[in-house]
DNA sequence: CCTGACTTTGAATCGCCAGTCAACTCCAAG
DNA sequence: CTTGGAGTTGACTGGCGATTCAAAGTCAGG
């Protein structure tokens, strides 16, 4: 019910929420205007107000619900695979900014940046948050769990201290890189990523690309 | 010549660069208004604009400005330390957000997360950005290799590398903390930094507050 | 072909705020 | 005392953009 599709099979809502996370993207909250939203979908001003109450509301839930996508493709790719190695692995790779072209990546973590700003004096924008980050680190202890259920990884620290500590470090690298600092690059914050894990998890790095 | 002070004895430009940062932090970037700066600072609005071409100009001096000092607060303190695991265990005081409450601290941590934000679409402002991070994993990575000299600390993976990642590593828990996140608190955070800390760079930590 | 609910439009309203400006104060120098 | 310039004020302008709204359009069911 609630929301059903349209005469011509568009779900609007949605529609409206994924065009405002690309301008978002694109020319930041701040720069966000509801015509941009509009002419993104091809529609007019008024018609976006028709189906959110207010901007506001509307860029809240644009932001939340698109890191809502992320963490499900995130998971569905973490089913799918056994070793945990491969799931450390790949959840990296997808943390990092521009690393891979296959999903036409629209940047989760500027949005991600975004919520923080606007987090820090919205207080259901600040729950959200934290409910999204939880997920996160969470994502990350699982996979050492995981790993150290099958034998993969040592026995070591609390899973969800060393969740915390490698989502920080994800974290800041990803901004780094997201900043597109000169001193780095997608590939390298990808190297760091792996090398730190390695340390702090207690595995060992295969040499290079493929030893 | 330049800026000198006005006949009271006041030095307008830096008062309000001061008044902006904490207006800044107060509202947000994007609520603040050239009459809020005006009302810090008990002036009319109008003036603010005299001493600055724009309010543009005004935000992004106050964003860097701010950044500025805590730097050179940070330089001051480390020079008079011979100790490297005193320095590193102050820098990393200084680096959580409302761990101190000596320095009435601004909570430049909200302002560098405004950096980011603006960085992404101000090219000005990115450059600038980079400069001031490169310039704070300088500083870890002069710790380390000042304990390395004195001997406090082992021999090990390049220093400006061990910057890097404990510098985002920070970054992205003075996010979490700053974030008010429940799982999460300042304590809690000094706590993590100066174990892994110690884990990557190398050296025991005390057992608890003075072991 | 009607009817009415759901969609969509685009023009009109309305408040807000950056930036401008003419006038005023204050002071130091002559 | 002047005078001139820096500093300061606060009213005013202009444009922008969120929100509202009346008028259309569309479509399913009767």
């Amino acid at each position: 019910m609630a929301r059903a599709r349209q005469k011509n099979g568009k779900d609007r809502h949605a529609e409206i929420l994924e065009a405002a996370a690309r301008v978002i993207t694109d020319r930041g909250l701040a720069d966000t205007r509801i015509s941009d939203i509009a002419e993104r979908c091809g529609v007019s001003p008024g018609l976006i107000l028709y189906y959110f109450e207010s901007k506001d509301r509307l860029l809240v839930e644009a932001l939340t619900s698109a890191n809502d996508q992320f963490y499900l493709r995130l998971s569905r790719e973490m089913r799918r695979m056994d070793s945990a190695r491969d799931q450390l692995q790949r959840l990296i790779e997808l943390s990092v900014p521009g690393l891979l072209p296959e999903y036409e990546r629209l940047d989760e973590w500027a949005l991600w940046i975004e919520i923080w700003v606007r987090a820090l004096r919205d207080q259901k924008l600040a729950q959200e948050r934290e409910q999204l980050d939880r997920r996160w680190r969470q994502s990350i202890a699982d996979i050492i769990r995981h790993g150290r259920s099958t034998g993969e990884f040592p026995e070591g620290e609390d899973a969800d201290q060393l969740g915390l500590e490698l989502g920080a470090m994800i974290d800041g690298l990803a901004v780094q890189t997201l900043m597109n600092d000169t001193a780095f690059s997608p590939q390298r914050m990808f190297e760091v990523c792996m090398d730190v894990s390695g340390r702090l998890i207690g595995f060992q790095l295969e040499p290079s690309t493929a030893g």
